[in-house]
DNA sequence: ACCATATTTCTATAAATGTAGAATATTCGT
DNA sequence: ACGAATATTCTACATTTATAGAAATATGGT
């Protein structure tokens, strides 16, 4: 993770609107969340909510899976877990020099 | 720290000149650096680089003091803390679920 | 084929952002 | 008081962002 990478998702999630979004999928975990779903439980309008999630995916903190006609997303620890990495090596002090397994 | 305060200070470092400028400060720990330092180090124009810095600032991440004709930055950890406290309980997985002392 | 559902893409618009030169303010030394 | 050093504020401009209605696309059911 590089530091244009970590500036590119901390941008991503530097959003109240896009930041509620994903802490609501990373609630639901790996079941996810339709986008229908999000607008229901948020109340955003359709195509602002597409903007942000896409911004998300864009970022590569999540994914997005179709079900039939809905569209599954879902949170990418993988890529969530390396920009805490980058924070916590560059932007922390020693107390959080704790990595996760 | 609610998600507005937390999306305020993930904004103010999702950008990678900020991110840049921050990372150097953590680096330069309690000492700090001047605007001039930051400006030789990371080649940046003195006024955009103040504009950089006042976001920084106005989202609590850093803290300046005069000292003779120049201004310390420093970063402001515990507002750092809260940050990653936010992001570990509501954007992370369970193995990111220890905290600093 | 047609209609309903789910979501995106198109389009438009107002507001915010990033950039940086020029002017201004603050402090210090002489 | 004046000049040098340090940094901010003013100004301008091009770009990006956030928002959301309208139109289009994709999927599934009958």
């Amino acid at each position: 993770m590089n530091l244009e990478n970590a500036a590119k998702k901390l941008e991503a999630l530097g959003n109240s609107t896009r930041l509620a979004i994903f802490r609501e999928l990373v609630k639901s975990g790996a079941e996810g969340n339709t986008v229908g779903e999000i607008r229901d439980t948020l109340d955003i309008p359709a195509s602002t909510l597409s903007h942000h999630i896409a911004k998300l995916v864009n970022a590569g903190l999540l994914v997005q899976e179709r079900h039939s006609r809905s569209l599954i997303c879902t949170v990418d620890h993988s890529n969530m877990d390396d920009l805490m990495e980058f924070l916590v090596n560059n932007c922390c002090t020693e107390e959080w020099y704790i990595q996760p397994d």
